[in-house]
DNA sequence: CTGTTAGCGCATTCAC
DNA sequence: GTGAATGCGCTAACAG
């Protein structure tokens, strides 16, 4: 079942078949009609290869996300709601997906560049992703649109979509506070990465503006991971002015904090109260369940769809300034009195 | 850059380039050699839908799976890792990976049908859906080429890949058997669902192979979530001859169970042992940590895979008989007396 | 071993 | 408003 059949069938030519389907001007109402009832009979769809090959677009993007070990427990429960959000944005806009693989160790540098090429994709999308990815690093220097999210690159047409995380931060100190606590202490993620250092940020500022104290042993660094959450909730424990509340860049390092207090007699959140960030999964099935600052994933997939979409229609998009969505603090038994 | 043009620049002709690229015998190994080199200097990289035209196959496959709310808490961390899973064993097969839309309420029965012709794609690999899914319907008796991890349907080209959910429930309660446990209690799926009614069985199987009585009491049905975690294990806890011991076929359900223990005054594992199913995320973060039966994600994906090659070879399948993949028992401090 | 030719299915000129 | 003709980039069939 092709147009040229189509045609055959509805008794004009290949010409106003493919007009009637694509909604072109200059065709008759009558016609459309009917060309079009026939092919939902027939169940004709156009061939997509073929019109890629002829239109010099695929309407289609692709999507990388890593999978690799680094990004496992930290991002592991985000992504797919990710996922989720940006194939309904993208397909709401009518734009195809691709998954492209994740380079070995041996594909060449330009591995992504080139899949962007052969597929004739229109633009990528990029999830959390480790900063060092050569193959990342020719693609965003390349002319290819670009939204990342989460991610470390620039070129001349990328764009950065990222969680409003100093303000995050700043949220959860807050709460802290308004709950009476005044020794507060953190968590943070490996500084080198964006989030992490963001996070970290918003923690001083808050402790500034609201004029508390931050001695250099409230500030001690982990990986995102559980166990370092454990040992990094021992440190703070052991600190002979001894924090009241921990905020943790992390949701299972703040879970390790909850482990750490209970391994001191400690309780949550009578003697220590915990919040994480993130909200993974877990966070809800803990006991005390964690008080956490929400990423909004819906919202970070449809900016970085629109963003995207801005960026091949050449629209003027400021590739420079990232695009910043809100967080939302969520209040649980780790951080309530009452609880 | 095309193929003309390279043809041009190594001063052959396009066919000769194009049997040189594709490991074509009837080319002369200095030919062959002198056209890669040219090609990778210059980047060409063949373009895809113009091949996909030509050879009337696009080394594609489509990839759907259902984001819905019913399966979020039950299956989301589970996906992700079948998503890489499934990704790295297609693209190790040269295959590509097109991601394809949930249909909305108001696509039509065939949309998924329509997808696979329009892209040409050559199968399709369904992760975890519903089982009333009307467009996977008319998709499975189709003559496309479908492999399904966990999921309900069949058609003349059809396999499906599901771990052994039986043997993986049998394997827990042997475990606790062997602890010393006598009184174990049940927390299921929805029945309706394959995976919770096979592990039903395995359980009940199990039982009855270790002369263990099961009274009505001890068999509580919940629906994968937290709440009825909670609900069946107040239900379980209550009954007169109290179980000492729970196998729950969902790791939501079996840190419910664990929350109605610690409600009730009674410790893990010591006055209660729990062992889940799934090895979600949370289950290494809960305290204790949960036991539970693991499901191969990894094997779950490759073995798709594989079956949907021969499926598209026409290699002989046996179309009905599933792919039962081993599940892997962790035992964890919820179920080990010296946590 | 290599070149010439045809055509995959479609959107798009240009005529009418 | 509609039809005939062209070519997108590539592979396959056929010559040589």
């Amino acid at each position: 079942m092709n147009i040229r059949e189509l045609a055959r069938r509805s008794g004009v030519s290949t010409a106003t078949v493919s007009r009637a389907l694509n909604d072109r001007a200059e065709v008759s109402e009558a016609t459309r009609a009917r060309i079009r009832q026939l092919a939902s009979e027939l169940g004709y769809a156009p061939n997509e290869p073929a019109r890629t090959l002829v239109r010099r677009r695929s309407d289609t993007i692709g999507l990388i996300w890593d999978s690799g070990q680094e990004a496992q427990g930290l991002h592991n429960p985000f992504l797919l709601g990710l996922l989720s959000a940006v194939r309904t944005a993208l397909s709401e806009a009518d734009y195809h997906l691709m998954l492209l693989t994740a380079p070995g160790p041996d594909d060449p540098d330009a591995a992504h560049l080139q899949a962007v090429r052969r597929h004739n994709l229109e633009g990528v999308i990029v999830l959390t992703t480790p900063p060092d990815d050569r193959c990342l690093r020719v693609l965003a220097a390349s002319a290819v649109p670009c939204a990342g999210i989460d991610t470390a690159f620039t070129g001349p047409r990328t764009v950065r979509v990222s969680s409003d995380n100093a303000a995050g931060a700043e949220a959860a100190v807050e709460h802290l506070y308004a709950l009476g606590h005044r020794r507060i202490a953190t968590i943070t993620g490996p500084l080198h990465l964006p989030p992490a250092a963001e996070r970290l940020a918003g923690y001083q500022r808050a402790c500034a503006r609201l004029g508390l104290p931050v001695p250099p042993s409230y500030v001690t660094e982990g990986d995102f991971f559980l166990d370092s959450g454990v040992a990094a909730g021992r440190r703070l424990l052991a600190v002979a002015e001894r924090p009241t509340a921990i905020f943790a860049a992390g949701d299972q390092m703040a879970v390790g904090a909850m482990h750490a207090a209970a391994d001191a007699g400690l309780s949550v959140p009578r003697d220590l109260a915990v919040v994480g960030f993130d909200d993974i999964d877990a966070a809800a099935l803990v006991r005390p369940a964690l008080s956490t600052v929400a990423q909004d994933q819906r919202g970070l997939g449809e900016a970085a769809v629109a963003a995207l979409r801005g960026l091949i229609d050449a629209a003027p998009v400021d590739t420079a300034e990232p695009r910043i969505i809100p967080t939302r603090l969520l209040i649980r038994g780790s951080s309530r009195p009452g609880a």
